[in-house]
DNA sequence: GGACTGATCATCT
DNA sequence: GATGATCAGTCCC
């Protein structure tokens, strides 16, 4: 190898990126890029919009304590929390802080990077509309379509090689929109949401 | 632009 | 028995 030369080396977060305050890693998740790889197939996004849900938050399903659903929220960080919702869709959690702590931060879209065309029939066979081909990532149900996450996935490592975040430099502060959180009833005053500014766009939602 | 609704079922009370 | 960390379609301004 020659000196100088760059070589881009895709490295996964640590377990310690997992191991901080929930709104921090919130936000310092914005702009790495998730990977799912399943049985060799590979599809990838940008991480553009996240949420947390901590402590004494009463829109967090630990808010009311242990129970078997949300028992991964409750175990060592660093690993997905994926659950069923409205009978329909699933969606895809980071689990942070330490063991014990009952914290998460909700992955709710993603810009798709690598795998465009697997992601449009992932999400096109549960989803004949149009809209849906052209936003495969938009929001946490279709992004675990498109990057076909299920329940399979709960409690699975990220630190594995079925799904894990590569390593990317944090957003300046400047990049970030903060908002409260969308389609809860209580907690609507934390302003928990964290939206990746693309400077291309007009308005971020 | 926003408000509302149906789909559909695991989980919780 | 009711609810929900959703989504797409419809209706109305």
């Amino acid at each position: 190898m020659h000196a100088g030369k760059t070589y881009i080396i895709h490295m996964k977060l640590p377990l310690k990126f997992y191991q901080r305050p929930t709104l921090t890693i919130a936000q310092d998740l914005l702009g790495k890029i998730l990977v799912r790889n399943k049985n060799g197939v590979i599809t990838a996004g940008e991480i553009i919009e996240t949420e947390a849900y901590g402590e004494n938050d009463p829109a967090s399903h630990a808010f009311r304590g242990l129970t078997s659903r949300n028992q991964p929220m409750f175990g060592p960080p660093g690993r997905a929390y994926v659950y069923f919702v409205y009978g329909m869709y699933h969606c895809f959690n980071v689990v942070t802080e330490k063991k014990g702590r009952g914290a998460a931060v909700l992955v709710r879209a993603l810009r798709p990077i690598r795998g465009l065309a697997v992601m449009g029939r992932r999400v096109r066979s549960k989803n004949k509309s149009r809209l849906a081909l052209t936003r495969t990532c938009a929001g946490p149900g279709k992004l675990c379509l498109a990057m076909a996450i299920d329940k399979k996935l709960n409690k699975t490592s990220l630190l594995g090689n079925e799904i894990y975040i590569l390593k990317r430099s944090s957003l300046p502060k400047s990049q970030i929109k903060i908002t409260p959180r969308i389609g809860i009833k209580e907690g609507r005053s934390k302003l928990w949401r964290f939206v990746k500014k693309e400077p291309w766009t007009k308005s971020v939602q």
